[in-house]
DNA sequence: GATGAATGAGGCTTCATTCAT
DNA sequence: CATGAATGAAGCCTCATTCAT
């Protein structure tokens, strides 16, 4: 196994590790046992316990960030929901095949210490001002009634973050496409103005 | 002091501690020393670190219930966003005279152990059964879009709590009225049928 | 066993194994199994290792310190000699009732780091400064020959060290006034004028 | 590079790492990073670290002892002094040029377990016979005071050993042949009957 | 020979819990 | 009841040595 290959898996390792007891319950023994690698091979490839993680986390923020597009509002109201949707729906797709990422993200990388709470402040802090900068465009065009920028783009995450979070517990949940389309339509209709929402058939 | 009232001062501490630092980087040398008293009496009163966190987990989650009172549809759509607010209202009015609670429920409680979590998700459980009952009455009432109960309910849920998420971790933001009423009319964009909507002036 | 006693005891164990064992090669295991204590209890007296050895060291150089004295030349030629017989008699009566000591400073506590090999430096310094300006005043009172006083002064030092370290290291030698008449008179025909030694019949 | 080169660079890489940082401290990877060579081959020139660090402690009294004559008295007064100041200053002059080698012998080598401390005890064995034995025909030509040889040799070799050491600590002392010169003086002072010494101008 | 990835014994330290006073 | 000293299981990390390529 390459020095590349090796690492990739104790990585993987480790994330299910983490994602089924947490962080601090987590032990470098689960995860070498898991990867089936004795304790200074671990150590060969990081740091600590608490790199791995970051690694994780790193990895993850990474992967999230480029599957969420800036909104672009040139193409009018459809466009603009269609753009939402895809945004939506890649990084559903992501995290709903990558289940361990989820549980990372919303479960077991909260709380954890200063340092990691910095991170998620970070990455959530990033994606809202995404999130806001949209807002400023929809409502320029009017699409949007109005609204705090702020707490609205609170909601918005908090929307979508909720349900993620019972899809990574193990919640029985209805269709992917389903759930985006219902996320979508909860959120098209607090956010457009009423009639380009008919408009919009949701 | 009576063994009551120690026992309180000691869940105080324990709560401000859990609070500032986390479950797992807690110790029971930070408690008692914030508290002043002796290891051994820490124990005189709790079994373990575990059921001091069950038990302040458990007297948040019966504060928070008395708070919320299953929504009364009977007096019009008025009446309902009335009891919606009152509900909203109470909560946050809980958790942010009660900040170290509000931080123990949203960054804290998350991730610790297999058993932590189900205790969340079955008070989370409950809140979403109000929620998808109270749907039920608006739908019935025509006072709803035709929605998905339960993945709307996640929404209306998460969209709560990302907003206080950000007041426990400090994020500088509006005024509580202001919080309270944004909130508010996202959710009532959201789910009303605009007609009806328009009529709440929101 | 009070506080005060346990540490002392601890301290005595630790003593004994470092000089045994010298401190890298030393565990704390060795030291509780010595001491019949568990190793928690150790780091209830002692922060780490390191701790323990840095205090028995200062623990030695106090004793040290406090049983020289700076020598005072205006009792002639014969108060000065056994004014240095005493400084030297002291100092032996303290290591040689003190094996364990005398290994750690002459054997154990050198090159371990950089740390501690400052405080020995600095032990010995200030050590050197006191033979310095002994042999300053000596100069001053025409008692010795001429000679540089840094030199000389680890010279004086060396004889010193060499004989306890074999004594440090069990070498089979004469008896201790044997000893201490001995280096006093290779001392004082090294540094005294021809007349003075013979006068004070060395 | 040939196989003896390699390993006799090794070596050097070796005492270099073990003078900067000690025994214990010093790690396999730091003789190979300075080495420049891979970690497994280190093994393929020394059966361990422990092997190393005896090799160059061999090689250092190798040199050392080929360094020492035996002083031979047929040549009177004069030439045993003459043969002495050649003692030290060949040793001196090894040692000042083999810095690393010095620091070795005197602050690193000491204490580290009971095999090296035996090692360092048999080299300084030998040396103090050869003191003693100088010592004893000193006697028989009535060239020294009356004396104990046993411990008188430790003095001796105490006196030189110190100097030697404030050296491999980097103390700032005076120029080499002022540095051997006193060391003489003081050791002639010591031993000789002082006609003898007189005679000697020291 | 040379390489460097892999190994795993072993050390230090922490901290929840117990228990004698 | 209160105390705080004692306990020891358990975790993290290091590093000398081995071995397959």
């Amino acid at each position: 196994m390459r020095r590349a290959e090796r690492r990739a898996h104790l990585l993987e390792c480790a994330l299910t590790v983490f994602a089924k007891k947490g962080y601090h319950t987590a032990t470098i023994a689960d995860i070498i046992r898991d990867a089936g690698v004795a304790r200074g091979t671990f150590y060969l490839y990081f740091e600590s316990k608490r790199m791995v993680f970051d690694q994780l986390l790193g990895d993850l923020f990474a992967a999230l960030a480029s599957r969420v597009r800036r909104i672009d509002p040139s193409r009018g109201p459809t466009g603009v929901v269609a753009q939402m949707e895809s945004n939506v729906d890649e990084v559903l797709d992501y995290l709903l095949e990558n289940r361990p990422m989820l549980r990372l993200l919303l479960a077991e990388a909260v709380g954890l210490d200063p340092g990691f709470d910095q991170k998620l402040s970070e990455f959530y802090g990033r994606l809202l001002v995404l999130i806001e900068s949209a807002l400023e465009q929809g409502l320029e065009m009017k699409l949007l009634r109005k609204l705090d920028k702020q707490i609205t783009s609170l909601c918005i995450l908090g929307s979508i973050k909720e349900v993620l979070y019972q899809v990574a517990m193990g919640s029985q949940l209805p269709e992917r496409p389903k759930i985006v389309d219902e996320i979508l339509r909860y959120n098209v209709r607090a956010l457009f103005v009423p009639e380009v929402a008919d408009q919009l058939k949701m």
